[in-house]
RNA sequence: GCGGGUGUGGUGGAACUGGUAGACGCGCCGGACUCAAAAUCCGGUUCCGUGAGGAGUGCCGGUUCGAUUCCGGCCACCCGCACCA
């Protein structure tokens, strides 16, 4: 449907990129141009430029053309701006999808990986991307992984990582353990599956002992979206309150008293119950003794957290006959197993306050517990005030709260913590949400965890001298499970402390580990450490870290813990991995479905006659269903080795950046792209056809169109330069189609002075300007108006906008009367206000406007507006 | 429920510290070239109105000589978190 866009035409130059962009990606490599030092002497500022590096699936998609296309305007554009910029590109490559093609396909995941590197590599490449391809590496690779494991050794040695037997999230279907931020609405995030629970030992790093670091320094990321920053800072939940003690009545249990943790301790006189998860040690020992007890607690534990957002109402409990005291007013309160409280947050137990609680209200309604308000809102009487069925959870006065009386409720949280401090009943704590990150994965293709597990010795770490531990590569996948733990001999080794048989871990790490500190790798990829100090401490932290927002909390969160847990344990000295983040929009395509409902992919409709859509073979009706993110399941996906072997990669590039600003989504489509080509085609016609462009010494004189076409070069310069810099690249390609209407007006204009070197300073400043975003296209432009010269224009310097040729000949001001506009004037840079506004006054229609009124204010914004306020 | 964002022509979007709303692209309309078409080039294109003029940046109100921009209150949609004590 679109092949006439690429038959030639017969009379005019046209621009042929299936020659000119392998030559110029091959012209760049053959100079290493990309190239940099891992410490480098060249005494330039540094940049750090590097996109979210891809999982290798085999096909590069339009989300990564449209990653690596904004970071690589930046990268070009820091290099041309003078800055030593590296800009690498690696795989992450471990992960599920390998050895789930083992088990459907039996080809070996090493293989699947490597094969799939490959084919994205050389779609990467025709992409014309600025990389320094030296740098290059797989996280499935021992030359990376061996330096992981001697991290994780380190921060072991630290202190950072431990073991931990505790209630893990388990996904039944990939058979692993999931971190929490890896559990998305109670299922597992890649196979969807109800996430249960399991108590697990497993290896854990102490993330948590960072929380506050982790917060407080997201103030000073300024160069990282707000929304981002919100999302962590919620993620990691700092909230203050206090733990309280409650003492059992019966003393004769083995577990004297609980500990709760409460944000809301002015309103424990409005106490009714107490509540423990069903994990909590007490509730274990009731079960033990009690079968309703324990069936109670094997039900809730087999639900999982996912039935409880599915039924969110449904508060459940199991009364244990058991009662605490109350340490401000000496009561009874029953303890209840329920749940809705969570082991993992606070201490595993609540005191319920139902009057100001809605979640304790519900419950205590339930199961027809005492209900007693103690927070009076403002407009209430105290005699008659009473909670229904919605909990209060305002302001107000204290009531029936003994020493608390007549207190607002923050007044009496201080009043009431201090209180607790003096019975020896508890204090004021701060309590996070975030929870120690599990790196332990049931999987085979990963990276080994180096310890050992002997019986005399306890955990033993893996000397570093066994360094890469390396993945045996003859297993089986014939069965579920990990099949590092069915392989027959890999994990027999002898104890390095001891000597005596021991056992291998067979987990291997959460790949989320991989990716907590490649970008510090890249610096030094071939380092015989696991980074070259001098090296890390040069390049981090990243400058413009470029991906997209799914990754806001996970991945994000992780490195910058990785970078702190890499300062502790020595290894570099940044603070954070990435001082300015950017994160884009998704890349969406109308979807098609055919009538019977099968989805079709764009490939097989087209538009019919009528405009509407059919089946390309067939001509059956299309239904045309919305617009959303490109995915293989909506099969609304577009190839883009398709796009660049049809329109070039440049093309795919400028409709990337030229359609929307980069944060939001952007839909691919048919035209658009086809308006990229054109105007791809219509830069070379540009140059090609130009009549005489030459440089040489600047010309004593300058003619009219000479004048206006240096003013709209040296405008376009200044603008594309600010555009670039806020990242706003629609802005920037606008501001080239401008340059390029300015300059075919420039061809019309005869002969006169100055206009040859006038449209040789254009040209030569459009190739470097589109550089960034067509760099084939740039090089092909470079040539063509310079044909002598040998330097690449990827090398060329970013050109500097002349002030004194971007000010304007004349100003046209607005005038208007009581603010609206009536006319506008031309006016001289340095007219006089009196004069502007004796112009202003005489233009006919603001006579018209002005007449029988009384002027009684005459605003004049120099250059801009004037406006008459009248009265009358 | 809590937190955050967005809302501008047919359409994607632009608009500096409040100063001519709609840059630029797509689409559409007209013209040139052509036997014709495609491609290309030129011009037009917020709405109502022949015109003068009027209306207009989700809605209502406020501040101001002047508001897409600042303030208050709504509405709609989107995103994140969510039995977090």
């Amino acid at each position: 449907m679109t092949t006439e866009i690429i038959t030639p035409v017969p009379d005019a130059p046209r621009y042929d990129f299936r020659a000119a962009e392998p030559r110029w990606q091959q012209a760049w490599d053959q100079q290493a141009c990309f190239r940099v030092e891992d410490v480098p002497t060249d005494g330039k500022p540094k940049y750090y430029v590097l996109e979210m590096f891809p999982y290798p699936s085999g096909k590069i998609h339009m989300g990564h053309v449209r990653n690596y296309t904004l970071g690589d305007v930046v990268a070009r554009y820091k290099r041309a701006r003078g800055f030593s910029v590296m800009h690498p590109m690696g795989w992450d490559a471990f992960g599920l999808p390998a050895e789930n093609a083992a088990r459907e396909r039996g080809v070996h995941p090493a293989k699947w990986t490597w094969d799939n590197i490959a084919a994205m590599r050389t779609e990467l490449k025709r992409m014309g991307l600025s990389i320094d391809w030296a740098r290059e590496f797989a996280t499935c690779d021992p030359s990376y992984y061996g330096h992981q494991q001697a991290l994780f050794l380190d921060m072991l040695k630290a202190g950072l990582a431990e073991r931990r037997d505790a209630f893990v999230n388990w996904d039944p279907v990939d058979n692993t353990v999931l971190a929490n931020e890896q559990v998305i609405d109670g299922r597992g995030w890649r196979s969807g599956a109800l996430v249960e629970k399991k108590r697990l030992s497993t290896w854990v790093l102490r993330i948590t002992d960072a929380a506050p670091d982790l917060l407080t320094a997201l103030d000073d990321m300024e160069r990282w979206p707000e929304r981002v920053r919100l999302m962590q800072a919620n993620w990691i939940g700092r909230s203050e309150g206090a733990r309280v003690r409650f003492d059992l009545e019966d003393p004769q249990t083995e577990i004297g008293a609980i500990e709760v943790y409460t944000t809301r301790p002015d309103t424990m006189f409005g106490m009714s119950f107490l509540a423990i998860a069903a994990e909590h040690p007490l509730a274990a020992q009731v079960a033990r003794t009690n079968p309703d007890a324990a069936a109670f607690v094997a039900e809730v534990q087999s639900k999982g957290t996912s039935e409880a957002v599915l039924e969110t109402l449904e508060k459940k409990g199991f009364p244990t006959g058991l009662f605490v005291i109350n340490p401000f007013t000496g009561n009874r309160h029953p303890v209840w197993i329920a749940n809705f409280v969570l082991m993992e947050y606070g201490t595993g137990a609540v005191f319920g306050c139902p009057a100001h609680d809605q979640r304790d209200l519900d419950f205590a309604r339930k199961y027809d517990l005492q209900v007693t308000a103690v927070v009076l809102p403002p407009a209430e009487d105290a005699a008659t005030f009473a909670v229904a069925d919605k909990a209060y959870d305002g302001t107000g006065t204290m009531i029936h709260s003994g020493f608390m009386d007549g207190m607002a409720p923050e007044a009496a949280k201080t009043a009431a913590i201090a209180e607790l401090d003096r019975m020896g009943h508890g204090k004021g704590v701060v309590n996070w949400r975030l929870r120690d990150w599990g790196v332990s994965r049931q999987r085979y293709w990963g990276c080994p965890i180096p310890v050992i597990h002997c019986d005399a010795c306890g955990v033993v770490p893996v000397p570093k001298a066994d360094l890469p531990l390396v993945l045996p590569t003859d297993v089986t996948f014939d069965r579920p499970g990990n099949p590092l733990d069915h392989h027959p001999t890999w994990k027999h080794v002898a104890c390095p402390s001891c000597g005596a048989p021991a056992t291998r871990e067979t987990d291997t790490f959460d790949t989320f580990v991989d990716s907590s500190w490649y970008f510090a790798r890249f610096c030094s990829p071939n380092a015989a450490e696991p980074v070259l100090r001098e090296a890390v401490d040069h390049w981090l932290p990243v400058d413009q870290y470029i991906g997209g927002i799914e990754h806001a909390i996970l991945h994000l969160l992780y490195s910058r813990y990785f970078t702190r847990a890499m300062g502790m344990t020595g290894h570099l000295s940044a603070k954070e991995p990435f001082a300015g983040l950017f994160t884009q929009g998704m890349v969406t395509h109308e979807s098609y479905k055919s009538a019977d409902g099968a989805w079709l992919y764009p490939e097989q409709v087209r538009r019919a006659e009528d405009g509407t859509m059919v089946q390309n073979d067939t001509g059956a009706p299309v239904v045309v269903g919305r617009i959303e993110a490109m995915s293989k399941s909506k099969r609304n996906t577009i190839d883009p080795a398709n796009i660049i072997a049809r329109y070039g990669a440049d093309t795919a590039r400028w409709f990337i950046l030229s359609d929307n600003p980069p944060e939001r989504d952007i839909e691919w489509t048919e035209s658009g792209v086809l308006g990229a080509y054109r105007f791809t085609q219509r830069l070379f016609r540009l140059v090609e056809n130009a009549q005489s462009a030459t440089p040489g010494p600047l010309p004593a004189e300058f003619g009219p169109a000479a004048r206006t076409l240096r003013r709209v070069t040296h405008r376009t310069i200044a603008a594309v330069t600010d555009a670039v810099e806020a990242l706003a690249f629609n802005v920037a390609v606008a501001r080239i189609y401008e340059f390029a209407n300015g300059f075919a007006d420039a061809e019309r204009a005869a002969d006169e002075p100055g206009l040859s070197w006038a449209r040789f300073e254009a040209l030569d400043a459009l190739s470097v300007l589109i550089a960034p975003m067509m760099p084939h296209l740039a090089e092909e432009i470079g040539l063509r108006i310079l044909p002598d010269r040998s330097d690449l224009v990827a090398d060329r310097t970013w050109p500097v906008a002349d002030p004194a040729l971007t000010a304007a000949e004349s100003f046209t001001v607005a005038v208007q009367v009581m603010g609206k506009l009536r006319a506008t004037i031309d006016v001289a840079p340095d007219a006089a206000e009196a004069d502007v506004l004796a112009a202003a006054a005489a233009e006919p229609n603001v006579e018209r406007a002005l007449e029988g009124k009384r002027i009684v204010k005459r605003v004049y914004v120099k250059n801009r507006i004037v406006n008459f306020v009248v009265a009358g």
